[in-house]
DNA sequence: CCAAAAGTGTTGGTCGTACACCCATGC
DNA sequence: GCATGGGTGTACGACCAACACTTTTGG
């Protein structure tokens, strides 16, 4: 359909920016492109916006052809407009950030979305390191697109909004309870330091605890070795799925 | 040339939010449309995005129509893409929000934009009035597409960067230097409550004066009653003009 | 001297951070 | 008992809101 693009239109596009954490790591969905333009190069999953759908809308279409889902948070990320973006032609972007449950991707993952793969994200401070399954580091020139920009700009992004939203808990499962130190891993992968446990606690609780929303269940958590830790429920009153512009 | 838009493409505008602050109030630029669609409703300037520019260069462009000067703090704002936000066809916009000091645009205004006032914005906890010229108050139906959502999404956006920015500071033309209380104003204006004077004064310097972007002049201010005010400049490494999608 | 606005000092409460310490489980 | 991870207590410093107080000007 898009293989050549008429010279005299601006096409309008949405790129989706994947994020889950596994095992203590930050994890990006990319695939390796396999045309041109970028043949072979690493891009997000894509989509260009029909006329008859908002933004949002073609966004959470893909999200349902990948997925299988649309009941994910979702968020718009920031709008790409450089004129020489994509080779083909006149292309813009909005780009969404999205993030699924590790529960939720793992299978999901392998029944829909064939030839993407789960990137481990390396951060820090002043640190961003994306490697594939097989541990290859990528440079901005392996990406596809300005998608390399893209994806720093998400990750700054969820960095920052850490810290006074409570983006975390869109990483884990609701119905069957987490622990707090489930959450604290997912900041510490996020965030690519470590945090101090008991005020780390302490601030979710404060937080999230009094308005209800964050709420200890009867039920502990079945471990190996070490004290068994209380699990927790997310009760998200307004906006269960995706985010306005507000906020 | 925009009259009549072609039913089979997406057209992509620029809309913009140019915020201004005098005498203790917050102010927008708004025109009455004179033609359909929305004839005698409220709107932002908008422009479409040509061929050959990125949205960032289109909205500049836009500016320096509009003021005269394309030395402006701007960020983009957020991307409205509802399906039937204009009635003529399919248009996505995206908004970027401009801050002009009022001594650069006071004149500005009576050359360049004809047809545009500077309408009051009145905010404050849960609250947003804004009222034209002679007082009168709009509603959201007096405004034209969904620009009555884009203003409000401009005002939230500019409140909570007033926390963790100097955004403040776009406000005020630097070269001749200005007072704390200038400052204070200004935030005032935008939060729509009082701040008080000692505690926002370390707060700034707090913030500020370490990194050397804000630091005292030997001059101060003539006024008419109390105590001269000392006046403070605002030297601006990196990013002086606009920023990116980082921060 | 008085009013007005600028600017400093003080105080009490809250919050973040570091870290010591206790608790509950598997082995 | 001991190692391991969950969870509490505490002490210190930074920070913030409130407000009393001093300083510098115009009238």
């Amino acid at each position: 359909m898009h293989d050549t693009l008429g010279k005299e239109q601006i096409y309008v596009a949405v790129d989706l920016l994947i994020l889950t954490e596994h095992a203590a790591r930050l994890k990006l969905l990319l695939s390796r492109r396999p045309q041109e333009p970028f043949s072979g190069r690493w891009a997000l999953p894509g989509r260009f916006v029909g006329m008859d759908e908002s933004a949002e809308t073609s966004a959470q279409l893909l999200l349902m052809e990948m997925l299988g889902t649309q009941k994910l948070y979702m968020e718009q990320l920031y709008t790409f407009t450089d004129i020489h973006r994509d080779p083909r032609g006149r292309v813009i972007s909005i780009a969404y950030l999205v993030v699924v449950p590790w529960k939720e991707m793992d299978p999901l993952i392998r029944e829909h979305a064939e030839g993407y793969q789960l990137c481990d994200v390396e951060t820090g401070r002043e640190l961003l390191r994306i490697t594939d399954l097989d541990g290859r580091e990528m440079q901005e020139a392996d990406f596809a697109f300005d998608h390399e920009r893209i994806v720093r700009t998400g990750i700054q992004r969820i960095q920052g909004k850490l810290n006074y939203t409570p983006i975390g808990f869109a990483f884990l499962n609701d119905p069957e309870g987490f622990s707090l130190s489930e959450v604290q891993e997912i900041h510490e992968a996020i965030l690519g330091y470590a945090l101090d446990p008991s005020n780390f606690r302490r601030q979710m609780l404060k937080q999230y605890e009094e308005s209800g929303t964050l709420s200890q269940t009867e039920k502990t958590e079945i471990r190996r070795r070490g004290r068994p830790a209380a699990l927790y429920q997310w009760k998200d009153r307004r906006q269960t799925q995706w985010q306005t512009e507000n906020s």
